[in-house]
DNA sequence: AACTATTTATAAGA
DNA sequence: TTCTTATAAATAGTT
């Protein structure tokens, strides 16, 4: 009895060569990530978010229950929602999100793609949930806030403690400001850049002001070339 | 021959009863979700940032290069960066971020815990680091802001067309605003709240503003209690 | 997109 | 928590 396949291969963890294989490597690892952050949201009561840029510069996100309102709080406007404008605040930042495991939605595109409308309709109908999305406000109250408040000190609390043990390690590889091509690195007291591996490697396109910033709910079965 | 264990069991993805067993599974499946994470980046070239919110609150981050930058762009602050005073604007958000992959810090806190310090040392140490993380500036390029627009305006669009998908199939379980105890749910176009699974499900604490706000490396192998 | 032989992750138990 | 072991699950290479 022959073997049909040799079976899955071990393969080290290193950039892979094979540009063929990278594309469909990503997709089903990407898939296989989401699975798991699905599953540890849904076994352990866990709060997840996550967003994967492809080397092509595609975007996919993860949340659960949804990716933005962590963010926003992260990036200190917590004490802006404790005021009063809280609505207005995040009607400018035309915040939306979904509240969907991963396992619900993927299993409802699969359920949509057996049905699946024709592409012209989808086109028009696009038009009107980017209509939808702007509109909707996004409301946070102050218990909300408090809590995350909480949950920042413990992070910073963390980072701090793990920071100092990294950068006294007289490993310099960090990562200060920005990297590829900055005109005048910033010196840091105690440590200076010296990784060049920039989270840019793309050249740039015509500037515009995004006009709505949404994502925070799960994007898959859904890799149009990575 | 005996077994000396049953071996790995099946379980069915739904929230988990025995509360011994939730914690242990919580690391293990963080530590996995992190490792796959970073052999998702190293493999493809991915750039992955995710935060990960213990049932207990506690915080775990993962980024590759870093999360924070990309956060950043994320919440709209494209355009400014554009403008002249970048440095001012970075350094006021106390934005610093670290650029070593997953399996980097990794090896590196395993090392450092075999030749581990005493814990009062650690303390009079972090003091200092803290003074490094605040005074440290972030500096973005034009090039980079450009392309994170576009990478900005590739989400739009996936998200978009996802959106209307979901949204348009008759199940209203989504999750729009926040859901927990909000006083007045808003009412969207075309649905309002149906979920009441909110983000945040515990009681707030004094509210204090956060000084910096840091993340955007790895945390791991430091679990100190879910 | 499917198929399998393998590698890898991990549930229980210690 | 950490280790072990048997098994479940993910996935590399192929078709």
């Amino acid at each position: 009895m022959v073997k049909k396949t040799l079976g899955r291969r071990k393969v080290e963890i290193v950039k892979m060569t094979k540009e063929s294989n990278l594309q469909v490597t990503f997709s089903k690892r990407k898939a296989g990530l989401f699975k798991k952050a699905s599953e540890l949201c849904t076994l352990c009561d866990a709060k997840i978010a996550m967003i994967v840029f492809s080397p092509a510069g595609k975007v996919f996100s993860f949340g659960h229950p949804n990716v933005d309102v962590l963010l926003d709080h992260f990036r200190g406007r917590v004490v802006e929602h404790n005021n009063t404008n809280l609505d207005e605040s995040y009607t400018k930042l035309h915040v939306q999100m979904l509240n969907k495991s991963y396992t619900e939605v993927k299993a409802e595109v699969e359920k949509e793609q057996k049905n699946k409308q024709s592409r012209a309709q989808n086109e028009r109908e696009n038009e009107n949930a980017e209509e939808w999305w702007s509109k909707s406000p996004l409301e946070l109250n102050l218990s909300q806030s408090t809590c995350m408040i909480r949950v920042l000190k413990d992070l910073k609390k963390i980072v701090d403690e793990k920071a100092f043990h990294l950068i006294h390690q007289t490993n310099p590889n960090f990562y200060f400001g920005s990297s590829s091509n900055a005109a005048a690195p910033a010196t840091v007291s105690g440590g200076n850049i010296s990784t060049n591996q920039g989270f840019f490697d793309q050249n740039g396109m015509t500037p515009r002001p995004p006009q709505t910033l949404l994502f925070g709910f799960n994007i898959m079965n859904r890799t149009p070339g990575v």
